[in-house]
DNA sequence: CTGAAAGCGCTTACAG
DNA sequence: CTGAAAGCGCTTACAG
């Protein structure tokens, strides 16, 4: 690969001038840029990224680490979505995506740290949200210019900036919905019980019942770890309770909720004339789930391109100004949901 | 941030005997590398990767741009599974992904060798396959190691490597089973005209129908462009056909086999029992339509696992013995197929 | 507008 | 086993 300097020869400058005519620099006369052009591609140069990027320390590179990767994690809409809303985000801001995996949590918070550490990226898009883990904190300590996915695990963290979904409400329209349809018995089946934003639906659940002054019974929760045989399972369990036994359902994601649509199904049980669902993400699967489930939309990669857009912010600006924004869901009904027959 | 310098000085001991330690060299006495370590530790110092690369030339990150984006690349099961097959290997193998988006065809090519003219990556997954776009030629230009997935756009490539699944041999499955099933009226509806894997699956179709002695029809075929309304017009416009109208489709992915379905229960056809239906992808939704979508299941995650491995092997070796490498698909039964009724 | 030089933070042949 | 030095390919204050 030819090199600055072997423009700079070719075109009879200074390996400086090379350098500013290929940084966008003014200050060059238009015959020495057109000479060093010429030169440079007779050459095939194009400057090379890595030595700027140890000259200016900046590379022009978001990092994001894929999370452990539930199963699921790539049948759901959720990844997908996001990867879409940070890749084109990146790209119009002239910016790249490097992208690491990670074997579990533990691992997760290495990764980045050491993307970080190593200088491969500007900063970094967390999605992580498990509370149990404090990817946050880490990251602080290094401050390292990031952005969350979600939003911070504790109050403690107020200087973080993040995007995330009106989750609470989201939740909460979701379950008004099923009461205004006359359910009283209605179930919760959540995500991993560690996950922030399934922790927070499953809040506003029980804020909406009692709101409502509807009894919460614990039976009626469960945790599916957002895939398709925990959304069945849950159905297996509950369907045990008898006359407790919920007349609806909401999922904290779509794949659930078409495990319990089958689980119902087996149990020839009808949807939505005996049952109602709810499910969330509104994936494709939702819309051709039969019946057709009705879903909490996320906008999921609005989010994504939101976060990436205000990381590069802070790397350009060398500032941390925090800010935060939340984005509303949108029901989308279909035809898992009815009223209840008495 | 420190450095190996500052490290070195707190151990006393030279730079490079720092580098030493942390590159895994062997020839370093238990103490040294312990006080190194300890030094290294009190200063939370990570060897800055950035530098590692412009000094060894090699980045251990590998590069892939997301080809221009058609409706559904991110609904279907394509480019998530690929995701996940390339980004598992990689972890594997110690390497990161590098990933940029791309405007339309021409600015993949630009986006590439952008990339690897400025040595941001040791090699390339390319995944673009269209026949009008030379990526693969730019590329053997710059001797950039990269790895095809899907294979070269024409026999001249004989040293490049790739991996594929056998599309033919897959798509030549399909036919005959529907044929099998007593249908000798079959539609084909493909993506875009111009994707390399559509044009295979094209082919086989016509040399499977010819095989058989069963005459094809130009009305039968259908470019629906990989998206879910490309499904619906291809039967929208064959219901027209009257006596001639197909019995059977096949379409090369499962968004636009849905497409498809939608179309004829609209037009108040039966499947499987008045027409039936083959996709391909195994999306989730193939699962879950209704019916359910007997479909060929193309594994994109072991492809794009392998592509990596081949690479990294490629980049390690600094060789480029070409290989390549065909996967079965297999054909998964569901509900959307059945015995032509006379 | 352009050149000469120092520096970004590593690695690695060369000595010893 | 360890040190001293050159080099990877850029950028950028400092002069002029």
């Amino acid at each position: 690969m030819a090199t600055i300097r072997d423009v700079a020869k070719k075109a009879n400058v200074h390996s400086s001038t090379v350098s500013r005519v290929f940084s966008g620099n003014l200050s060059i006369s238009e015959t020495t840029r057109e000479r060093v052009f010429a030169a440079a591609k007779e050459l095939g140069f194009w400057p090379n990224a890595i030595a700027r990027s140890l000259s200016t320390q900046r590379t022009n590179t978001i990092g994001i680490i894929i999370p452990y990767i539930f199963e699921g994690f790539f049948n759901d809409s959720f990844f997908p979505q996001l990867m879409r809303g940070m890749l084109e985000a990146s790209y119009t801001h002239g910016f790249r995506l490097i992208v690491g995996g990670c074997e579990n949590y533990d691992d997760e918070i290495d990764q980045i740290q050491q993307i970080m550490a190593s200088s491969q990226a500007d900063g970094i898009v967390v999605m992580s949200s498990r509370m149990d883990v404090n990817t946050v904190g880490e990251l602080q300590k290094h401050n390292t210019p990031f952005v969350l996915i979600g939003h911070p695990p504790s109050e403690k963290y107020q200087e973080i900036s993040w995007v995330d979904a009106d989750n609470q409400k989201a939740t909460k329209e979701a379950l008004q919905l099923l009461i205004e349809l006359g359910h009283t018995k209605i179930a919760f089946v959540g995500g991993d019980p560690k996950n922030l934003t399934s922790q927070e639906r499953e809040k506003a659940y029980l804020l909406t019942l009692e709101e409502a002054g509807i009894p919460a019974d614990a039976n009626w929760i469960h945790h599916g770890f957002f895939d398709e045989t925990g959304g069945y399972n849950a159905v297996e369990r509950m369907i045990q309770l008898g006359e407790n036994m919920p007349t609806a359902y909401y999922a904290a994601n779509d794949l659930m909720a078409a495990g319990i649509i089958r689980a119902l199904k087996k149990n020839n049980m009808r949807i939505p004339e005996d049952v109602s669902v709810i499910g969330t993400n509104n994936s494709p699967i939702a819309a051709y789930c039969q019946p057709a489930i009705s879903t909490v939309s996320v906008p999921y990669a609005k989010m994504a391109g939101k976060a990436v857009e205000m990381l590069i912010e802070q790397i350009e600006q060398g500032e941390m100004e925090q800010s935060t924004f939340t984005f509303d869901c949108k029901l989308v009904m279909r035809d898992s949901t009815a009223k209840l027959h008495p």
